[in-house]
DNA sequence: GTCTATAAGAGGATAGAC
DNA sequence: GTCTATCCTCTTATAGAC
């Protein structure tokens, strides 16, 4: 095989890889509702029916790039609760790497998109995307001891202080709130590992 | 004095009330960029040009209608952090209380809401209603013993579960998803109590 | 496949009668 | 103060030439 197809980002660009590029940015920073057809032209700077030719809809180009964001985020996330050495260290390399915790989830945020909750295949992406999250940390946790329930309540608390904690460096303009977030939470971890 | 003015909700209608009240909702169901001048007319059930009588636009009907919400679930999260009895009590009372998590939070949505991001003002509302609340619960957890930044850090990653938790109960279509992220993090908070 | 031009409808706001 | 009617712009999508 000459590499994946499905989440790689070094490709020539291409005219259908050019629009959901911009896609994918443009609902990183205004949502899927609010981005028109329009701007992601303007953006991938193709022309007006070319567009169309490659999606029939604003819809179909919305479910396309929402995939591989998803895929991309997953993937991210996977990297580092998958990798080698303790699951400890793993879960706290996890909640304490680097985010643009200003700029919000890419994911988090269409949970607030109108165009993507009114969706049932849109929004069936983004919950299939938590889920599967969920079940990563909480292997991790169950690897490093917790058993079965508890696992499970420690693995949603911690997606949910990194989901909460960008939402609360955006709406306070403070990447260190993020780190305040994961600091708190890692801190009462901490002592019984 | 005959009642507070800013949050009381058990008024005579009248227009400029049932404008505010059917924004207020709106925006919970729909965010703010999402919600138009057409759906707010018609949900407050008065004409077109009333509306554009009581508030010269969009953009000052979504601040008086946001300052009310702010105003509104700023005062219910301190009638529970503020009330007497223990702080350990009281902040468990607080994360624990019964909520429609599926619906989302009124204000933590706003922050992927385009129209409040672009607009000071309102971007402001959110910030200060979150830079409150964070106060309100760190003053909490002090009083319960913990100290300086560690209280901060605590109530901000407290915080951050709640709004995280918001996210995942509405990301999964799951009201359940809210308590496991509480109970998780109570159960950290538990034993050193 | 890609472009320019354009149509049908909704969104935001205003005019002016009552 | 409230209503009906209306205006202009932008959004989404299509037509049809190249």
């Amino acid at each position: 095989m000459l590499g994946g197809m499905t989440t790689d980002t070094s490709v020539p660009p291409g005219a259908r890889e050019a629009v959901l590029r911009a896609a994918q940015d443009l609902y990183a920073e205004n949502g899927v509702a609010a981005t028109t057809p329009r701007q992601v032209l303007a953006r991938s700077g193709i022309g007006q029916g070319s567009l169309y030719h490659h999606f029939p809809s604003k819809r179909e180009l919305a479910v396309a790039a929402v995939a591989r964001t998803v895929a991309q985020t997953l993937a991210s996330a996977a990297g580092d609760l998958e990798a080698e050495g303790a699951a400890d260290e793993r879960l706290e390399a996890y909640l304490s790497r680097p985010r643009d915790a200003v700029a919000g989830c890419r994911v988090g945020r269409l949970t607030a998109d109108p165009f993507v909750m009114a969706d049932d295949e849109l929004r069936g992406q983004v919950a299939g995307y938590f889920s599967s999250l969920i079940d990563l940390v909480a292997a991790a946790f169950r690897e490093q001891g917790s058993s079965g329930e508890q696992a499970r309540d420690r693995a949603i608390a911690a997606v949910a202080v990194l989901q909460g904690g960008y939402v609360l460096s955006r709406a306070l303009g403070d990447p260190s709130t993020m780190q305040s977030a994961v600091r708190g939470f890692l801190a009462l971890l901490g002592p019984r590992r």
